[in-house]
DNA sequence: AAGTGGTCTAGACCACCCC
DNA sequence: GGGTGGTCTAGACCACTTA
């Protein structure tokens, strides 16, 4: 495809990282490792206003040089400020920091995130009241979702989560015991589900979500103290590890004028799958 | 933290990529780039059931000789599919491959894409009705939410969205004439917004999105044919290009029982930016 | 101690953009 | 032609896992 716009007429003036004293902080010592120094020092340089929206920066084997590392180290680095949306390259004229105000940029581009975390993040307290905690066999249907055998038997857990002591969301979430035991020993009135799975080596990588809208039941509608009116925002997760193996399921019923869902769509670049 | 989970205690055989006849199909002669041409190699070889879901590979150095690149091109290429969920990796011990059937694995990690490519993945056509489709100029919020001067015009487009003639949604889009004009001479029934834009040089990196349930009104559900109880799926959706600048906005409003969005959300991992 | 992934380097060539 | 990002290589050292 031909590319229509153009951008400048004439090139921008590259702008160097070390502003302010001497070199900038890349220390070989490892803390950590050198590609994500490099990572949060352009990063700093963006908050701190020194790199502005639309900047041109140094080029690559420039950077290397004041930066002290070497140049497939310096685009490991911009590759991930790239996947941040931090910066964008262009080929024969250079490395743009993008246009927006980063104090107003997203934080992580899609993040996986539990109902306490998310609370977290925006200062309000997670609580939970149990209706369930117990293990049982699972249906057939339940089986096929985890890929386990039917009949497995289950940890169930089936919360009304609030958030500063409002009602916000019912989830049922279903784990199996093939994975992990005594969590029917757990006060999960406060304790994290997430934490708890951490705590056993199972570490959630990604989810895929189903997200509907309906109307509540009578039953819901008292759960949350809601209208029986107001709509659910449903959502079915399955939860899976870094070896795609399924961790646990839920499905989380939120009241419709109580809740907003964020995520983030991003368009595929290259090399998508073979089917 | 500590790992608490053991997998194996004897170590699993590696396997080969090179099962079948002489070399695998990597070329130097540059179709592709070398590291893509290795992950849909993989990719190959595991949806022909050469690698099955846990298996181990070979070791990166001995993939290098089989496929004959270096070391950091493999890395790039092993990088590529763990994103995508098909390997991973375990330090000491090996590369293994994940443990779901490739069939039933997402395309894509999570992707923006338009109405009409979601209805082609679908085998269904998708087509509009133009409720409206002219410029006008832009109210304070639209402006802010675009990042423009208040009062810049704006094309705005509404659609009542159709899957095979039936009312799925209505979409309401607004493009600054900023970016582009003469959007007003085309006919939207049946073009796509995103071959509009992309014709003119405007490419969708991301889009962040808000959605919420609610009540249809009688309007809406008069547009989409429905029970006036039914709810609505609303998906507030801003798209930026790969320098964040904002580039549309758009609300669909989804018959709640019609339409069910799918979404993935990933754990963050490393180098999370700075705040 | 040996095997394996994780990080890093110096240097090369190509493709694209602009003068 | 000169500057710039995109790709690729050979080789090195470190950290983790298993024996």
């Amino acid at each position: 495809m031909k590319e229509v716009h153009t951008y400048f007429t004439k090139w921008a003036d590259a702008v160097a990282l070390t502003h302010d004293g001497a070199r900038p902080t890349i220390r070989a010592d490892y803390p950590e490792p050198l590609w994500i120094q490099a990572v949060n020092l352009i990063n700093d340089q963006i908050a701190r206003g020194v790199l502005r929206p639309g900047m041109r920066i140094a080029p690559e084997r420039e950077l290397c040089q004041q930066l002290g590392i070497s140049r497939v180290t310096l685009r490991k680095a911009l590759t991930k400020l790239v996947a941040d949306g931090v910066l964008s390259a262009s080929h024969g004229r250079g490395w743009y920091v993008a246009s927006t105000a980063p104090a107003r940029r997203n934080e992580w581009p899609n993040t996986l995130e539990s109902f306490s975390e998310t609370a977290a993040h925006m200062g309000l307290t997670a609580t939970s009241s149990i209706l369930r905690a117990a293990e049982a066999a699972s249906t057939v249907d339940e089986a096929e979702e985890l890929q386990i055998a039917p009949g497995t038997r289950l940890f169930r857990l089936e919360r009304v989560r609030l958030l500063d002591d409002v009602p916000i969301a019912l989830d049922a979430t279903r784990v199996p015991t093939t994975l992990v035991t005594g969590l029917d020993a757990v006060d999960f009135s406060h304790a994290s589900l997430y934490e708890e799975l951490a705590s056993r080596g199972l570490e959630p990588a990604r989810a895929d979500a189903k997200v509907e809208a309906r109307q509540a039941t009578d039953d819901e509608a008292g759960l949350l103290a809601l209208d029986k009116r107001t709509p659910l925002l449903v959502m079915r997760q399955l939860a899976f590890d870094a070896q795609n193996r399924p961790l646990f399921s839920s499905t989380i019923r939120y009241a419709g004028d109580r809740y907003r869902l964020k995520t983030q769509f991003v368009r595929s670049t290259a090399a998508g799958p073979t089917r």
